[in-house]
DNA sequence: GCTAGCACTCACATCACAAGAGTGCTAAGG
DNA sequence: CCTTAGCACTCTTGTGATGTGAGTGCTAGC
């Protein structure tokens, strides 16, 4: 993006623009910015930086004789300029902060706590994908009988995440087995992750050895399956705001919000960065989201775990609010999954 | 209900009306129907027929010169008494069967598919909770060290169901130490249940009582909670309908299908019939669903594994169809489960 | 670069009016 | 008693005219 040359007064105008749109969701006129701020220009002047806003693609009016509302790229350059990072307010902080200590070392809790706060705070519908576990290591394995023929496999990796497959057995097998194939396998391959395992699984044969691909599979499977469970919150919520009174609008968002194939696309460009990140109508890399906005972070521990959290809402949207909530989440999903998985390495 | 006496003819008449309404979403008047089907009377007959029927609180016309819309009660009477049970066609059957036996053992992506089917054989979301156990059993237990002073306590029932808890303590702990509170409990705890347990408790101290009575919690609180995890799909689809264009709309249903809380408090009355149930604008007993209806089934083992399955959308709804979706899908979970765990007690 | 003035545009609300679908009622016929 | 035809009546829906007002774009002057 080339960056625009703005005189300090027109960006007060676009700041003043977005700031009444996102309250009224209604477009806004020359006149009314002169009355109700005080810039010490007339309106006419104001209307000359209006047209030179919408010249440089900022805002736009919908129709010749309406007021003017910001497009895309003025909502852009609003958050890369413009946008007051705002905090919570302290007493939310702690309020919030009190709800996570008191769903005690639960992640499943503690993901739905963050989608819920994170709506309430918010405008729109809150996100949040389970932690997935990068390079997970083997912790250990247990093999259970279930059925004669069905015997459930479980992996603790780690990180303490729990995988679970059943196997589907030709014949009957003895418990003894089971344990025999267990401790051989703990033994052995306690601590490796997905890439050591081939090595360490030559030594095996029969039954042991299946068990042991099929570890394997599901190692490799949780590493690149993102979205393995996906939290939500605040559709309602998000409906009932103005832009969503038209079918294609409503049918639009709410895929947004279900998809999981989406956030698997946008996963890695999160990750790729620290901070929170604003995404405006699909930054012209993602599907079909017109006028829908996305506030999203990483959080987790470095190297360790990492899931997606964040707000998907209408482009007209209290960017500066949302981030600050959005922000605010993720450090404390930072520091309890810390306290909970330790250091990184 | 008093059982409404209807002439032959008007209970036809009443089918038609249903049947056109559903299809149509438009009030239906006395000559459309006399001109597309051949009842053998005049229009003003018919006319008579819906006077009769609305005056027995089966229909009723949103305005006076408007054509005839079914109420609750009428959709309720049709679903009683005139509703054709009609079954899948047996191709898309197939299909689905397919697709079941190619997730292989997963009760996760059964669910998932489960509600993928419905949503796409009706027209309304659908809806699937995750099953509880009942009177649950332990089979196994397993203490896994993760950090210095966290321990994970991985749980598994006689149903193969995972029960997973995190446990903080005070000061460091060896690994020694878990693996014999861990020989010790599994020695006598497995094949309790959570009435058993407080008796076979009694002779432990320490950690290793400690954790028995997060056993105990862990049992009865997978017993009492119902909505572990529900799994939605489709919910895009149904508000397309025309009957959810304006906003209060909207957030009803958008509520029905979030809310858990409605799920628990409907299961048990789910739990106790044994076929698909199907409940009109919340039968006056549960919240504000105006012209929403589910059709819900339990799907399980009997005395050992049962969740809830449905579909929430308009009242306006192909019932037959959507009765035989529901019917078709908890069936066939109901043969995958009994395959996974055997047959009931 | 700012301001005042002014013509112009266009959404939106309001009203009137006609068309059409559907009802309810009445009276007559089987 | 059920059925039918006829008819007046009601109420929604669509259309076109009309006025209003907010807001713009432009031009000329400071």
């Amino acid at each position: 993006m080339p960056e625009l040359q703005l005189s300090q007064r027109r960006k007060q105008v676009l700041q003043i623009v977005i700031q009444e749109y996102v309250e009224n969701a209604q477009p806004v006129g020359s006149q009314s910015i002169a009355k109700k701020y005080d810039l010490g220009v007339s309106a006419a002047t104001i209307r000359n930086d209006l047209a030179a806003l919408e010249k440089a693609g900022l805002l736009t009016h919908p129709h010749t004789s309406a007021g003017r509302i910001p497009t895309d790229g003025g909502y852009r350059y609003f958050v890369a300029n413009l946008m007051a990072h705002t905090d919570l307010p302290s007493h939310e902080r702690h309020m919030i902060r009190h709800q996570f200590h008191q769903a005690r070392r639960e992640i499943d809790q503690w993901l739905r706590l963050s989608t819920a706060v994170l709506a309430k705070a918010s405008t729109g519908a809150a996100l949040a994908t389970s932690p997935r576990s990068i390079s997970s290591r083997v912790k250990h394995l247990e093999l259970i009988g279930i059925q004669d023929t069905v015997v459930l496999l479980v992996l603790v990796l780690a990180t303490g995440t729990l995988k679970q497959q059943l196997i589907n057995l030709e014949q009957p097998i003895f418990q003894e087995e089971l344990s025999r194939a267990s401790n051989q396998l703990n033994g052995e391959i306690s601590g490796a992750t997905a890439a050591d395992l081939p090595e360490k699984l030559e030594g095996f044969t029969g039954f042991t050895r299946e068990v042991g691909e099929i570890v394997l599979n599901t190692l490799l499977q949780s590493e690149e399956q993102i979205t393995d469970r996906v939290y939500r919150h605040g559709l309602a919520q998000v409906l009932a705001e103005p832009e969503f009174t038209d079918g294609p609008q409503v049918s639009r968002i709410v895929e947004v919000f279900e998809q999981r194939t989406l956030l698997q696309e946008i996963y890695d460009d999160v990750m790729e960065l620290s901070d929170v990140q604003v995404m405006i109508a699909g930054e012209g890399r993602f599907g079909d989201m017109q006028d829908i906005s996305l506030v999203l972070s990483r959080y987790g521990v470095p190297d360790r775990v990492s899931g997606l959290l964040g707000v998907v809402g209408p482009m007209r949207m209290p960017y500066g609010r949302t981030v600050g909530a959005v922000r605010y989440v993720a450090t404390l999903l930072n520091e309890l999954m810390h306290q909970l998985y330790g250091p990184s390495r």
